[in-house]
DNA sequence: GTACATAATATTGTATACAATATAATAGAA
DNA sequence: TTCTATTATATTGTATACAATATTATGTAC
């Protein structure tokens, strides 16, 4: 299976884990920057709505705010954070009609993803495919489902990436990371449906070339997310305040 | 129709026409630098592979630096420019097999459009596209091949805005400006061999809601792009420098 | 003249300083 | 108290200054 739906109480940005130790001369830190917090959203350790403040990200990260921001305008074109001229940057909450959308868009992407990867998996494809199964698995095991969440993501972008088109991997990368807020949002400590080991059938049915059935479990996949969702209540949030930080001015008593 | 494969001898950035002329005290900056560019490549005044110089840049919108690169990283995003780490901004070269990639990303993406605008498309929105079709016709009857491209991309992003899906129409943005690369670089002059009013007949279907006749004009329509390109010869460029610009440290005597 | 090494220049990467805006806190009037 | 107006603070937006890297130019050996 793929997206797992238990609840963990939110961190906040200032107790984001692992910062990149002003000790080690960092090589590259944009893309340190960007991986922390992407990791930190799929992760489900930032809550949609939190803000993302710049000043208490530069500490974090030891970083000038000019990573910072080049680091929250990529998510934002992501679509995983929201920026509002002069308000700030904040962790996406995409609205129920949004979430629809996003869940039909990986529909029809990954449909046309599995045929393709039926097509052009590699016997070294199937083998990295089902390491990255064999990492979420284990992840569950140890009963770190944050971490199973984010493998459950990567895996899905492998399939893109063996599907060898590069917008598809560029397109579901964001969506993919949507559908992680959307499971923190509106599944509300609902159970599980879903089978466990729906990746591995996937990847059968890829390595077998058989397209129909990859198709058909990937759509059956893909519905359990939207049937595990209630988008007929509110939004699930760690806080009140930041659930509506990232509305606009909005008199709250 | 939809795309035109007139070339025109390629501009480059010190020519780009209308800079945000510093009388005007500009609201917001950011935003039009980075329109400057879209525009710029869209209407095939930048020819792929031309270098993006950021202080030329800042002398011709009259910003700092931290807007322009704001600009170029978005458009990289987009995946209409590449940047190299150290060495620069380049308009992207799509080579053959990742041209190939985002015309198939846009026929799955598209066909899932025009079924969706089919379903919601409302009186307004007819009117609306008919209006943009309309000025896409009025472009050509000017011979203004340029404006022409970039207002047919509009219609089809148009399309993604009335079927109502936000990823949709996110992903779409970048595949279209990259189409239209694509067509500069590998439609040697070719004829156009397609009717001229496909993109009428395309909304006459969506207005009766007829899902299996507009999906298979949007195929026919986004198959003649294909066909008209050749990706055996080697690209088009404005200028060999331009061209090797944007590949590694390459000996070039 | 060609090839290589070295120095000069140009360009990009990052941090900081200042400006503009929004948020919060305070004080005063009803 | 409660609402509003005003001031103070915090935060974001933009420009600039400096550092790191790449590109070009120069000069020397062969």
């Amino acid at each position: 299976m793929c997206h797992f739906w238990c609840r963990h109480t939110a961190i906040l940005p200032t107790e984001v884990a692992n910062p990149v130790a002003s000790s080690t001369a960092n090589k590259n830190a944009p893309m340190d920057a960007y991986r922390q917090l992407f990791d930190g959203i799929l992760s489900q350790r930032l809550a949609p709505g939190t803000k993302l403040n710049e000043v208490e990200l530069t500490q974090l990260f030891s970083v000038s705010r000019t990573l910072i921001r080049q680091a929250l305008q990529r998510l934002q074109l992501e679509q995983v954070v929201e920026i509002h001229k002069n308000r700030g940057a904040f962790v996406a909450a995409p609205s129920p009609d949004v979430a629809e959308q996003i869940l039909f868009a990986r529909h029809t992407i990954e449909l046309a993803v599995v045929k393709l990867a039926c097509q052009r998996c590699k016997v070294t494809d199937v083998l990295k495919l089902q390491y990255m199964i064999d990492l979420e698995q284990s992840a569950i095991n140890q009963g770190d489902m944050a971490t199973a969440l984010r493998r459950s993501g990567e895996f899905h972008l492998q399939l893109a990436i063996v599907a060898g088109n590069q917008p598809f991997v560029h397109a579901l990368r964001g969506l993919i990371s949507q559908t992680s807020l959307i499971i923190t949002m509106y599944n509300h400590g609902g159970g599980n449906a879903c089978a466990r080991d729906e990746h591995s059938q996937l990847l059968t049915a890829v390595k077998q070339g058989d397209e129909a059935q990859s198709q058909k479990l990937m759509a059956h996949h893909l519905g359990h997310i939207a049937a595990s969702c209630d988008f007929t209540q509110s939004p699930q949030m760690a806080n009140l305040k930041g659930a509506f930080a990232h509305l606009g001015q909005v008199q709250q008593a």
